[in-house]
DNA sequence: TTTATACATCAAGATATTTTGATATACTGC
DNA sequence: GCAGTATATCAAAATATCTTGATGTATAAA
């Protein structure tokens, strides 16, 4: 690939990554509730856990996230720090009025908390 | 809509219309050569005209473009001022190193050139 | 070693977007 | 008015994306 057509698609899947609701609703989440992992945000946001695992996905590729694997727990977290365009889409997100599902730690036994 | 539904919307529109290879040229060249008529970006682009037109008109109600109609022309240009993220997106876009096509005006007949 | 938990990936159906060709509107000059 | 030009919009086919349920892999506990 060029690196041209490779910059192109590095905007690309930057602003296809940011073009879904349920994955602004998680960036949001994770921007506020720091490192979860996916059980919590499965039981957070009542999601099933190939839809979260997909979306999770495509925003770590997108370089908006990073993961942490403790044992059987995959951690993910705003990545830091962001190149400039992706940091102005996080705050840009952080003002944002939208409504946040509760925090809810599904297991107790996370290495982390 | 709720003011929450309306900011998320607003804010996936913008993003919408920054996820197309096709938009991303216009607004860099649009940025680089000021107001143009939808005949000057057909003629540069080798695009056909509803195609143009409907990624114009995307990309105007995603906040970028600006229309200014002298009789039969309309003129696109970027916006200005842009609010913030806006702002940092034409800035991004201005830095990918996308090769665009020749600008080709089509009537030397335009009122403003 | 068997079972359960956490997460990832695949395939198929549902949904959304892009492109194209056809058609409509609106202005200009004859 | 009539014809030509510039632009906008529509419908349908092509393409891409999202969701779901099923399945796979890895780790941990019994």
């Amino acid at each position: 690939m060029s690196e041209q057509e490779a910059a192109l698609e590095d905007f690309l899947a930057t602003t296809g990554a940011l073009y879904d609701a349920t994955r602004v609703r998680l960036l949001k989440f994770l921007d506020r509730h720091g490192p979860l992992c996916v059980c919590d945000l499965q039981e957070s946001f009542g999601m099933i856990q190939s839809r979260l695992s997909r979306h999770l996905k495509i925003l770590k590729e997108a370089g908006f996230l990073k993961v942490q694997r403790e044992g059987r727990w995959a951690y993910y977290a705003i990545r830091s720090p962001l190149d400039r365009f992706r940091a102005s889409a996080i705050e840009e997100i952080r003002t944002l009025p939208i409504e946040l599902p509760e925090l809810k730690r599904l297991s107790e036994s996370c290495p982390i908390q």
